[in-house]
DNA sequence: GATGAATGAGTCTTCATTCAT
DNA sequence: TATGAATGAAGACTCATTCAT
């Protein structure tokens, strides 16, 4: 029924990106974005089943080429501990570039009702995959250390990419993130702690034994 | 007007948070808090202000007792280490034991509006200054790195419990969070890779002059 | 949920009576009724599930009374034949007493959804159960044929009625229903024929055997 | 401008008729009926003014034959009697031999729009005058009592075989019409009740003194 | 004649909040 | 203090109809 490609299409897509980041999420009027995307309201229910779908599809439209986008780029790349930069420069540059997609993923999608946060999720798992992928490759490759616990790992840098960039529009986006890439990319490698990583070890155990 | 104490005063904030975390923010209507905390929907307006004032105050009620918490726990240990592993712990504790309490904060109150949500973070800037802190600390100790940015650090931090709590509650609650304590702060101390921090170093400044 | 007494729950079926006789059922929102009876939209919903319920609701409120009308006056008369005769006076009378309720049962509401007409069905029901006794009781009395089928009686005296009352309403109401009593009751009771009963059977077999 | 003949036209009013019944009044959207009809959508609108026009031609196109038969039968038969057996007898057969028109004309035209209704009720008319002239000739044949009010009788006619079909249709087409031309012909012309003609006549001017 | 993408008017329902009691 | 009946604003979606091709 709904036809999912096309000028219109694209137009409602970005339309909705442009009214939802600029009246927030619940002021998003399917009205509104109609007659931002310069079509009549009738004309959204050709191309989308209905809200939900709409918001859905524009999330996994741009975030399928994203993924898409890091997908190759970290393939050119041999190093896994490159490939993460690459990751991190890709995921901030593309917000950095367009802060009304920024602001739509990161604060007003959050704000959507169960369905249209499940039909993100999937799309989101993906990207997930792509993190996993480069933790394995470098612990299979002896650059990660080999008890890191992918999962714990994952969820490590995509929560700091994610917490920095809400911090980032949050504070009306006056800094630049591409900045944060190599701080980052240091901590996730080297760690916060001075000590050298066998003292730390020890101290660990330490720890464990109390 | 609204008289923030009282017997009904928690009634209502602890019948809100059963009525969120079993129905979602969208269905958590005035009407069922209500009735949850066995008094009249017009009661609920001689203790808040509004609705969203109802959840700010639920938000900070709890949260506000966390980080004191918190604080007095850290303020018992001397090792910034050991109280970045304690603040964590105390974290995952917290919402562990109270699964619907993890509920409400990490998925449905992050549907509010932009009002309520700008009250929450008032309370979460403390959160915020807490681990600033301990970060602070570790760095005037010479246990963290000197060139740590407090701010990236504090973002990795708090963006890793964030995700990793919500990870948990996504997966159904089936693991136990307290299980990750150690190794999410052995990656935050010593980071996800194997060489040793001087070579990582030297790795690092090639890739920065590249 | 839906309290379905009180003052404004006959108020508003009243005003939904007069709003649909004078605009149509198309043409009788929800807001219209309330206005005409003088609440808020949303008050209706405290009396009502939604319009379909508030419609069904009218239906047998005001048909319940009426086939309990029927039923007492029927009781007060011996024969069924006379029974009969009071079912088609107070049929009559009280749609020729009430010409806005007669059109919004007799034209309006037959525009209604499914729902809104198996609810209304449910209700007709009894009434034809009335009309199924009297037959029952003029045949065991001997009055009335004993290889009369009842339900085909039935419909001959429902559907008799029925067209006789949209006939008057097509017609603008501008004759007297009463004046019709007598002429159907001899047309239900001695038919249209002129020979005797006797002759007639003859040609009956006549014709049954052809 | 509306053409109102050809292949298409009779093939939009069948799928019209096979959509109605299958989908109910209120689904038959006229998309659905092109599809059905293996048309566009704007085609439909080169053949009839607008949907009603569609609506009100179907029932025109297909009553306007049945009327015709019926006038055609009923000519080549002599007694009125034999005359209204015979209306009945195709009214029956016309309808339980297709039993979606039946739907369509019997439940789900009459949810239709006051425009609609119009536009049938004036075909339906020329049917009414084939019963009166029928009751006319009975009368005037000296075979129907001459007091029989014409109109009055076409109503009873009418109303019952109505009905009955109604009947027939809400219980599930389950039995056979054709067995109810008989009893339903017998009442119309001998009437319910047992008595003689001369002895209910008596009790009926008692009636009509009181 | 035929198409079908585009149009846009129209409405039921929810629920936070009030206020007379 | 407490009640809860009443309020009324606000929005997603459908579908008959048009018209450029």
């Amino acid at each position: 029924m709904a036809k999912r490609t096309g000028e219109k299409y694209e137009a409602i897509i970005d339309a909705a990106i442009r009214v939802i980041a600029e009246n927030g999420y619940h002021n998003a009027q399917v009205s509104k974005i109609a007659r931002e995307a310069k079509v009549a309201d009738g004309t959204i229910y050709l191309y989308f089943e209905n809200k939900d779908d709409m918001l859905i599809s524009l999330f996994n439209e741009k975030m399928g080429a994203f993924i898409e986008t890091v997908r190759e780029a970290t393939a050119r790349v041999d190093s896994p501990s490159d490939q993460l930069r690459e990751l991190m420069r890709l995921h901030f540059a593309q917000l950095e570039e367009n802060p009304k997609m920024a602001i739509v993923t990161q604060i007003e999608l959050r704000q959507s009702n169960r369905k249209v946060r499940q039909g993100i999720a999937e799309t989101l798992k993906k990207y997930m995959d792509v993190i996993d992928d480069i933790i394995r490759s470098g612990i299979e490759q002896g650059i990660f250390r080999p008890d890191v616990d992918i999962r714990v790992a994952r969820r490590m840098i995509f929560g700091t990419l994610d917490e920095t960039v809400t911090s980032w529009i949050m504070n009306g986006c006056k800094y630049s993130l591409m900045d944060q890439v190599d701080p980052i990319h240091r901590l996730f490698l080297d760690g916060m702690g001075k000590e050298a990583p066998l003292q730390r070890d020890a101290h660990s155990e330490k720890e464990g034994n109390a």
